[in-house]
DNA sequence: AGTACCACCTGACGGC
DNA sequence: TGCCGTCAGGTGGTAC
């Protein structure tokens, strides 16, 4: 489920449940979701010392530790969070196990381990480095506008490039461009002010509606695509059926009524 | 700069 | 029931 709003949410599970809390003991269940840290060095690190606080850039979310730098948390296409008491109720891909001593536990949950867990400076130094755009959220409409007016590929791939915007992927981009009825393979060049403009107000009410509706797909709204997004699948507005394609390498869904690919 | 393809991994699902 | 092919919400490297 991972892209900015799932990982929004993610954010404020944290926040609701695992900080202020010193971390009895780290089990490393599977050493493939570190990423340069060792299972070693995330255990020295974390042991005794507490969560303070998180942040999120994108699809990443940086848990501040007290006083020893910032843990990164990336979740691949399968990655999640779980906190529970009962070491029963562990969940069944849990790669990393944080026990804090009130009894808790916080399990990073990751089936197919293409999630990373890396110890870090911190998040301006990381964004840098990886040279991430701006999160979505904080960009007004003439930022975006800017950020999109300087690149020349297909919509869809500039949504997802993470170098761009970051935190769009394959559900979402799909799910702002049905809302902003633009076909998926046409170029941003294409693009007018208006419909730039536009693209940004759908890229805001789609990733803000979906954290409203804790990132939960059953609670979008019927208005959204992806409660549709099957081929042959009813089209939200009434226009027909849903259609795929491949477009930036990845399957997309989309109305063919409602997002033509020729400009009117 | 942009795209297409492959690789990394495992689980779920549909067809037989 | 079980096997097999296909596909999956991400990202990084390579080649063009």
């Amino acid at each position: 489920m991972p892209e900015l709003p799932d990982i929004e949410i993610f954010k404020r599970y944290v926040d609701a449940t695992s900080l202020h809390q010193k971390i009895r003991k780290v089990e490393v269940r599977s050493e493939k979701v570190l990423g340069a840290t060792s299972a070693r060095k995330l255990r020295s690190t974390l042991k005794g010392r507490s969560f303070e606080s998180t942040r999120r850039h994108g699809k990443n979310l940086f848990v501040k530790l007290a006083d020893a730098g910032w843990m990164l948390m990336h979740f691949g296409m399968t990655g999640s969070l779980a906190y529970f008491e009962n070491p029963d109720d562990e969940p069944p891909n849990s790669r990393l196990l944080f026990a804090f001593e009130n009894g808790y536990h916080l399990a990073f949950d990751d089936a197919r381990m293409f999630g990373k867990v890396d110890l870090i400076a911190g998040p301006e130094d990381y964004v840098r480095e990886r040279e991430l755009g701006p999160d979505p959220l904080e960009l007004d409409a003439a930022s975006f506008r800017d950020r999109l007016r300087g690149t020349k590929g297909g919509v869809k791939a500039t949504l997802m490039n993470q170098k761009t915007l970051a935190g769009i992927g394959n559900l979402y981009s799909d799910e702002i461009l049905f809302q902003a009825r633009i076909h998926p393979r046409i170029s941003v060049a294409q693009l007018d002010d208006p419909a730039l403009q536009d693209l940004h107000k759908q890229t805001l009410r789609v990733l803000n509606t979906a954290i409203a509706r804790d990132a939960y797909p059953q609670e979008l709204p019927d208005s959204f695509l992806l409660s549709h997004r099957q081929e042959g699948a009813r089209c939200p507005r009434g226009n027909g059926q849903i259609q795929k394609l491949q477009a930036a390498g990845r399957t997309s869904y989309f109305c063919p009524t409602c997002q033509p690919k020729k400009a009117e």
